[in-house]
DNA sequence: CAGGTGTGTGACGCGTTTGTGACTGGATTT
DNA sequence: AAATCCAGTCACAAACGCGTCACACACCTG
């Protein structure tokens, strides 16, 4: 079983050691604006307290996801007070989630333990980021520069394939079997159709083409 | 100051009777089968055993959290031994969090005196907002921007549990379970039934539609 | 026991998705 | 330059998945 991190930015960590009564499954560190004071192994979850004494907890935030270390953490924001353009900062700087203030032990452990009971989901769902393109795998939800791209089911898994290989070309074939559609037998050409749809998709929503086409081959997720 | 109604499997309840000072603050009753005896007012605190005579203690917490009447209890599950399957069996049967047995006067007391001293805490961990959307624990109930939603009790756990997982995509099955309803096993075309009634109650309360359909998936709680 | 409420299920209909064939125009080869 | 190849696009029919309704049953309540 998975030993689960929790990182704080406040001074809750120190009480919450003593109140946790199996000390083996969870870890607890301070949150400074560097970020972790020491790498970990393992899922981890940061508390980011709104108003820190360097550091605009919004700052922090944005520098976890950018950190490779930490980019799939999962950041709950505290909020002070109710506030709904607040809220919508917290998850545009790429907070998982948030709880209004102030924080407390039980508003931790609960949280913690109610994801820990759904743990083995969480590994699959990531959230990746290529140039302006976004892919939120928990939401199923593709955006481009924050402006969401609406696809169409097949059209979501071809995107999610592409970018999982980006910079390789994929032949039809691969993608055929890339989305599980070895049955029945699909026309090869059918997947130029999939490339055009997900092309205007990502079009329509104001968004580049990252899907480059090599001729007699196949196609390319190209990044840069 | 709100009276504490305390529940046990066990035959405890007498022992704690005699033990408690201040009677006016608490109440003790016998946990059977059936659930509580009698119904009461104010916060409830039950203490399931793992193993009980006549039903296990996760069918028992199962059956807690489906009643309306007792849903928002506090449960507290007694584990024999300290087994990691067991404490995720016990929260994703619904209970709040777990101590590892043999449950003992001092030890209930402790955890509801904590409690009680921190009252507000608990209003504040049992109360979150989404958006235009309050859900309110303890008073079993939601509102849009203020104004209330009539839910039927089955609407309100899903409300809640597709809540606390925002922005993730939670399947058919995953609903099913997340509401505790796997045995007896249900038909999953129910749970669009399920979303279907929930959409029409958060409207005819003048609010929006936070629930989006994923198609061949699942539904996902969108904020923002 | 009668009336009311909450909930699961089967069935129906509609909108959406998707694979395919045909057509087109550009690129490549001879 | 002609012939060939190949990818982009369109329209369409079939399949699929979802929303919804009515109904049956279980459960409470008086």
């Amino acid at each position: 079983m998975d030993v689960v991190n929790i990182f704080l930015t406040g001074e809750l960590g120190e009480s919450l050691e003593d109140f946790v009564h199996d000390q083996r499954r969870f870890t607890f560190d301070r949150l400074g604006p560097e970020g972790p004071r020491r790498l970990v192994e393992g899922p981890m979850w940061a508390f980011v307290d709104w108003v820190m004494p360097e550091l605009a907890g919004l700052e922090l935030c944005r520098r976890l996801r950018a950190d490779a270390r930490t980019a799939d953490a999962h950041v709950t924001m505290v909020l002070e007070e109710d506030d709904a353009e607040d809220r919508r900062r917290a998850l545009r700087a790429g907070a998982d989630d948030y709880v209004i203030g102030p924080l407390t032990r039980t508003a931790v452990l609960d949280r913690v333990l109610a994801l820990q009971s759904r743990g083995a989901e969480r590994n699959a769902t990531r959230r990746f980021e290529l140039g302006a393109l976004t892919i939120d795998m928990a939401a199923l939800q593709a955006r481009w520069d924050e402006t969401p791209i609406v696809l169409r089911p097949n059209e979501f898994r071809l995107l999610r394939f592409l970018a999982e290989n980006p910079n390789r070309v994929l032949t039809r074939e691969d993608l055929i079997s890339g989305l599980g559609k070895r049955e029945p037998p699909i026309d090869e050409r059918t997947v130029d159709v999939w490339i055009g749809r997900l092309r205007r998709a990502i079009k329509s929503a104001g968004g580049g083409n990252p899907l480059r086409t090599v001729r007699s081959l196949g196609y390319v997720f190209d990044l840069g």
